[in-house]
DNA sequence: AGTACGATTGGCT
DNA sequence: GCCAATCGTACTT
């Protein structure tokens, strides 16, 4: 048996629901291939945002054309754009309109083309590698995705997960972050002691 | 056509 | 901890 050439997720990990899904991406490997150059980092932090009973999702008012990914097949990427500045992605799960969003990575490949990304210079210190990708604005900047990469299958291969750096960890829940409806829902989920986790 | 508001970030008090 | 920046989107007039 010749042993598999990848590590890609495949189309059945995304058919599930919204916030396993959330809890199911944290330790795998979020990977863009921009120029033949591999970016990557480990999920360390999610969010579920639901098609029903939840105000604070972009989908809670019905599919309009800014939204519309999220409507649609499970995995694929939701990328928006907001404050006039930054952008967030996130994967699409089954359903309507419910998706996870992914906040924050710990980098592991492509260090310093993401540094260049954020910065304009590669990282050095140690401190700068933890402010790489350490918010979903930050990320996006970091692997260079935006409004182009919405609708990306994830099971293409530019932009795709692949399997788990880390397992046996255990996962935080907390209340999402920036948020003012629905923001008592617990549907913020972290790797307990990860120092790449947007807030404490 | 006008307006209100962000699933954020970074800088300053 | 507080707040301004900045502009696309959705919704009102």
């Amino acid at each position: 048996m010749p042993r598999p050439t990848t590590a890609k997720l495949t189309g059945s990990f995304y058919r599930r629901p919204a916030v396993e899904l959330a809890r199911a991406l944290l330790g795998k490997r979020f990977t863009r291939i921009v120029e033949g150059e591999r970016l990557s980092g480990m999920i360390v932090e999610t969010e579920a945002y639901l098609g029903e009973g939840d105000d604070a999702a972009h989908s809670a008012r019905g599919k309009t054309e800014r939204n519309a990914t999220m409507f649609g097949e499970a995995g694929k990427l939701y990328v928006y754009f907001t404050y006039g500045a930054h952008h967030c992605l996130n994967v699409v799960a089954p359903g309507a309109g419910d998706a996870a969003l992914i906040r924050a990575v710990e980098p592991l490949e492509g260090i310093d083309t993401m540094a260049r990304n954020r910065f304009g210079e590669p990282a050095t210190s140690e401190k700068d590698r933890r402010r790489l990708a350490d918010g979903p604005g930050k990320l996006c900047q970091a692997y260079g995705v935006d409004r182009r990469h919405d609708g990306v299958d994830l099971a293409g291969d530019e932009i795709f997960l692949e399997r788990e750096v880390r397992r046996g960890f255990e996962i935080v829940t907390t209340t999402r972050v920036g948020i003012s409806k629905s923001s008592e829902l617990p549907l913020r989920f972290y790797i307990k002691d990860n120092q790449y986790v947007s807030k404490r």
